[in-house]
DNA sequence: GCAAGGTC
C-alpha cells in the first residue's frame, strides 16, 4: 500500500481525486478523514502535529529562573494525537509513502515531522517527497511521477528558527512577566516577530507625540474660460527648482494673496497634455488581499477569517500565499466561461472574453507555495451558500482576478499654468478616457478632475482668490493593512502569521482600537526591551535568523552552529538584565497602573481605576481600596477603553465601550453615575443583605433600561428587571414572602400593579417557561397580548420583528399598527 | 501559562 501525507485534509482530498480520477473511497480513522483508491491512501495532517517545548520541569515559572531556559533541552511532544495515532497505524501497513506537504520551508519541516513518525514505526519503508506549487492535474500528475527526496537541511533550517523562537520568547517573557509580578492570564510577552511589530506602532506613537507642527498658507483661485470655472492652486519655485505650493512665511502669502486679488485677469502660459497608462493590478497574494478587503472595511483578522471559509467551501483558492503570479496552467478564457451568464457577475466576464487574447499582470513575487488568491469558478449563491459579507469578499476576489486579465486604462492628464504678475498659478485636470480594467475591478477611485481645453497666451478670468492657514500635520497611525504591509517589507513573520500577531497584540493588552494605539505597558516594554534586549525589538534578529537559515539549508552552517551563537547572545543580555530586575519591574507595575487609571475619586483623592469584576464586567474602583470603598459602574456591554478626553467638572478622563459595531462613547463614569442616580432603597439584598449589608435599590442604567439592583454592585450583581417605561411608585404595601415594598408602574391610562419586584420576576420566568414565549420582555406586553399575538401566529419577538405591522393590527384586537412599530423599534 | 509556525 503507498500512503500520500498532505499538509491539510483538503489537499489530501484533492490530491486523492485527481490521482484517483474521481474514484476514491473515503472513511474516517480516529477523527482524520482517509482517502483510499487502488492501493494507495491519503492523509493530511493539520500543519504541525508536533511542538516543541521544555522538559515538564521547567513549566513553573516561579521554580525556575528564566536564564535557565536558555540551555535547556527542547523536546518534540505530539500535539495533534489523534493525527499522529491515524499515522502510525497507516504507516506499519504502507510499502511506500509520499509526503506531498506544502512546498515551502516549512511545508519541508511538517513534512520531516510526518518522515519521523513514520520511521518510528517502519524502519524500511521508502520514503520520498514531492512538490507542486498549485494542486492542478498536470502539476501533481508531474510531481508524482518525478519523485525526490526530503530536504532535510531546509528541514532543518525551520527548527533551528522554532529553538530560537521559543527560547527568546519564553526566556524573555518570563523575565518581563516574573518582575512585574503578572503571573496569571496578563502575562508580559516578547517575541522575535511580535515585538518589532509592537515597536512600530510605539515608534509612530512617539513621533507623533514629538511632532512640532509648522504653519504655512496655501493660495487657491478660481480661474475661468468662458462659462466654465476651474480651480488654481499658486505655486513658485524653491531653492532646489522644485514646484512648491507650500509658503512658509505670512507675509509672503499675504503679498501674493494681494496680488491675485488686485486682478481679474491671468494670462495662460503654459499647457501641457499627455496621457498615462494605468496598468491593472497584479494578482492577489495574501497581503494585497488583506489590503484590498481593508479598503472594504474588514480588519485583517475578518477578511482572513472570510477568505479561509470561501476556500475550505471551495469558491476561492488557497488564501495564505506570498506568491503574485498565476501558474502556467491557468487558463483565464476557461475560468471566465464559468462566470458567463452569472446575474452580476456574467456581464464583466463576457466583455473580457471579448479580447482576442488574454495576458495576465505579473506581480514581483514568484514563489512555489501556493499560486495567487483567485476563484475555482465554482460560484456560491448569495444569501443561500454565502452570507452578504462573504459574498462582498468573494466578488472581490473574482472581480480581482478579472482585473488582472483586463486592459490597462488610459488616463489624460491636463496641467494649465496661468500667470498674474509675477505670481503663478496651477490647474492639474484629469480624465479616464479609456477605463480598462476600472469597468471590472470598481475598488480604485476614477474621479475626475475638469480643466477646460485652452490654449497659450489665452486670458482667463481670476475670481474667489482664498487664503488659507494650514500646519504640517504628523505622521498618520499605522492601519492594520500598512502594518501588514510593513511587516512584510521587513521580512516579519509570514503570510500564514501576521494577522493573528496583530491580534495577539490585541489579547495581550498592547494596543487598542482601530488603527490600533500602544498602550503604556507597550510603551513600557518597547522601552525596557530597547534598553535591555534591543535585538528582540529589532527586524535586524529576523533578517539575521533568515540568513542564517538559508546556510543551513545550503549546507554551509548546522542547526546547533546557529542555535549555540544565538544562546551565547542571549546569555549577554541576561547578564545585563540581572540588575535591573526590580526597576524594570517597577515601570512596567506602573504603566499597567496608567493604562487603567480615569483621575482622582472624589472621596479620597487616590487614584480611581478601571478594574473588572469575577464575573468578567468592568468597573471604577479606588486604588485606595480597602481603606477607600467608592465605586462606579460602567455598562455592562463592551471593554472600557479609556479616552484622552477629560471631564472638566471631575477630572476624569472620559470612557469609550468597545464592543464592535456597537461601540460607544460612555462618559465620564462620575457624571453618568450622577445622571443615573440610585432610586430609593426597597431593603436588603437577598444574596448580600445578611453578610454584607447589600441594599436593593431602583436604578436607571445608562442605556436607559431600568431595574432592581444591589447598591454593592459591582461587587454583588444581584437584579431583578423593571419595565422600561412610565414611573414607578414605591407603596407602603410589602410582600409577605420577600419584605419588599409592591410597585406600581404608571404608563398610559391603567396603573400596572407590578407588586414585589422578586414576585414579579418569578412570575415572569414561569410565564415564559410556559409559554416559551419571549414577548413579555416588550413594554406593556402582558399575559393576555401574548396569548392574542400567539393567536395571530406571533410567537417570538423574531415573529414579530418579520411581520407587516399593519397586517398584524387587523389581526389582533385593540393593538394599533403604531404599537407594534414601537415594539419593533424596541426589539 | 512563555514564541512562531502550521491549520480549523
Amino acid at each position: 500500500m503507498e500512503l500520500i501525507i498532505t499538509e491539510k485534509d483538503n489537499a489530501a482530498r484533492r490530491i486523492a481525486d485527481i490521482l484517483s480520477g474521481g474514484t476514491y473511497d473515503s472513511s474516517r480513522e480516529n477523527g482524520v478523514n482517509v482517502y483510499e483508491w487502488g492501493g494507495k491512501r491519503c492523509v493530511g495532517l493539520s500543519g504541525h502535529v508536533v511542538g516543541v517545548d521544555f522538559p515538564p520541569e521547567y513549566s513553573d515559572w516561579r521554580d525556575v529562573e528564566p536564564v535557565e531556559l536558555i540551555d535547556a533541552d527542547v523536546e518534540k511532544t505530539a500535539t495533534k494525537e489523534n493525527i499522529v495515532a491515524t499515522l502510525r497505524i497507516l504507516a506499519r501497513k504502507a510499502n511506500t509513502v509520499t509526503i506531498a506537504t506544502d512546498y515551502d520551508r516549512e511545508g519541508e519541516l511538517i513534512g520531516k515531522e510526518a518522515y519521523e513518525i513514520v520511521r518510528e514505526v517502519n524502519e524500511t519503508v521508502p520514503i520520498r517527497r514531492v512538490r507542486f506549487s498549485s494542486i492542478t492535474e498536470n502539476e501533481v500528475t508531474d510531481a508524482f511521477e518525478n519523485p525526490d527526496d526530503i530536504d532535510f537541511d531546509l528541514a532543518a533550517a525551520g527548527e533551528a528558527r522554532q529553538i530560537i523562537d521559543l527560547i527568546w520568547g519564553a526566556a524573555l517573557t518570563r523575565f518581563l512577566s516574573l518582575s512585574a509580578g503578572q503571573l496569571g492570564d496578563d502575562f508580559i510577552s516578547v517575541g522575535r516577530v511580535q515585538s518589532p511589530t509592537l515597536k512600530l506602532i510605539v515608534d509612530r506613537k512617539r513621533e507623533i507625540q514629538a511632532f512640532d507642527p509648522e504653519e504655512y498658507w496655501e493660495l487657491f483661485a478660481d480661474l475661468q474660460k468662458d462659462d466654465t470655472s476651474f480651480e488654481a492652486q499658486y505655486f513658485y519655485r524653491d531653492e532646489d527648482d522644485n514646484e512648491a505650493e507650500r509658503v512658509w512665511e505670512e507675509a509672503t502669502a499675504e503679498e501674493v494673496h494681494d496680488t491675485l486679488s488686485s486682478r481679474d485677469a491671468a494670462t495662460v502660459v503654459d499647457v501641457n497634455r499627455r496621457t498615462r497608462t494605468d496598468a491593472p493590478p497584479a494578482p492577489f497574494n495574501t497581503t494585497q488581499f488583506i489590503r484590498a478587503a481593508g479598503a472594504l472595511g474588514y480588519s485583517a483578522q475578518r477578511a482572513m477569517s472570510i477568505a479561509e471559509d470561501l476556500y475550505t467551501a471551495g469558491y476561492i483558492t488557497y488564501p495564505r500565499t506570498d506568491n503574485t503570479v498565476y501558474p502556467d496552467d491557468l487558463e483565464p478564457e476557461e475560468l471566465l466561461d464559468e462566470f458567463v451568464g452569472h446575474s452580476t457577475l456574467g456581464d464583466s466576464a463576457e466583455q473580457l472574453l471579448e479580447a482576442d487574447a488574454l495576458e495576465p499582470t505579473r506581480g514581483d513575487e514568484e514563489t512555489t507555495d501556493h499560486p495567487p488568491i483567485h476563484p475555482t469558478g465554482e460560484i456560491p449563491s448569495r444569501g443561500g451558500d454565502v452570507n452578504d459579507d462573504e459574498w462582498e469578499i468573494y466578488e472581490l476576489v473574482v472581480r480581482r482576478f478579472y482585473a488582472t486579465v483586463a486592459e490597462a486604462a488610459v488616463w489624460e492628464h491636463l496641467k494649465v499654468v496661468a500667470e498674474v504678475d509675477d505670481c503663478r498659478l496651477k490647474a492639474n485636470g484629469k480624465r479616464l478616457v479609456e477605463p480598462g480594467y476600472h469597468d471590472v475591478y470598481p475598488y480604485f477611485s476614477t474621479a475626475e478632475n475638469y480643466v477646460p481645453d485652452v490654449d497659450e497666451g489665452e486670458r482667463l478670468g481670476l475670481t474667489d482668490v482664498e487664503l488659507e492657514a494650514k500646519e504640517t500635520q504628523p505622521p498618520r497611525r499605522y492601519g492594520q493593512s500598512r502594518l501588514i504591509e510593513t511587516m512584510e517589507d521587513q521580512g516579519l513573520g509570514t503570510k500564514s502569521t501576521r494577522h493573528n500577531t496583530l491580534e495577539k497584540l490585541y489579547d495581550r493588552g498592547y494596543i487598542e482600537s482601530d488603527p490600533p494605539r500602544p498602550t503604556k505597558l507597550a510603551m513600557a516594554v518597547i522601552d525596557a526591551a530597547e534598553n535591555y534586549a534591543d535585538r528582540v525589538v529589532s527586524e535586524e534578529m529576523t533578517a539575521q535568523l533568515e540568513a542564517d537559515m538559508d546556510a543551513i539549508a545550503s549546507g554551509e552552517a548546522t542547526l546547533a552552529d546557529v542555535t549555540d551563537e544565538s544562546r551565547e547572545m542571549l546569555e549577554e543580555i541576561f547578564a545585563n538584565l540581572a540588575d535591573s530586575r526590580e526597576e524594570i519591574g517597577d515601570h512596567l507595575r506602573k504603566s499597567l497602573k496608567d493604562d487603567k487609571r480615569l483621575g482622582p475619586c472624589p472621596e479620597c483623592g487616590e487614584d480611581l481605576l478601571v478594574r473588572s469584576s469575577r464575573h468578567g464586567s468592568y468597573f471604577v474602583g479606588c486604588d485606595g481600596y480597602p481603606d477607600c470603598e467608592f465605586t462606579l459602574p460602567l455598562p455592562s456591554t463592551g471593554k472600557p477603553l479609556i479616552l484622552d478626553q477629560e471631564c472638566e467638572d471631575h477630572d476624569l478622563n472620559e470612557v469609550k465601550m468597545l464592543a464592535g459595531r456597537q461601540t460607544f462613547v460612555h462618559g465620564c463614569p462620575l457624571c453618568k453615575s450622577e445622571d443615573a442616580g440610585e432610586g430609593p432603597v426597597l431593603g436588603d439584598c437577598p444574596d448580600c443583605g445578611d453578610d454584607h449589608d447589600g441594599d436593593l435599590a431602583v436604578k436607571t442604567l445608562q442605556s436607559g433600561s431600568r431595574l432592581v439592583g444591589c447598591t454593592r454592585y459591582p461587587d454583588c450583581d444581584y437584579s431583578l428587571p423593571l419595565p422600561r417605561r412610565g414611573e414607578i411608585e414605591v407603596t407602603d404595601e410589602r410582600c409577605e414572602e420577600h419584605g419588599l415594598p409592591e410597585l406600581v408602574v404608571h404608563s398610559g391610562d391603567d396603573p400596572w400593579e407590578l407588586g414585589c419586584p422578586i414576585c414579579n420576576y418569578q412570575e415572569f420566568q414561569a410565564r415564559e417557561s410556559e409559554t416559551g414565549s419571549d414577548l413579555e420582555a416588550l413594554d406593556g406586553v402582558g399575559a393576555k397580548t401574548v396569548e392574542k399575538l400567539s393567536d395571530a401566529g406571533i410567537e417570538s419577538i423574531d415573529d414579530l420583528t418579520d411581520a407587516d405591522p399593519e397586517a398584524v393590527a387587523e389581526d389582533v384586537d385593540g393593538v394599533s399598527a403604531d404599537r407594534i412599530r414601537t415594539w419593533q423599534a424596541e426589539a
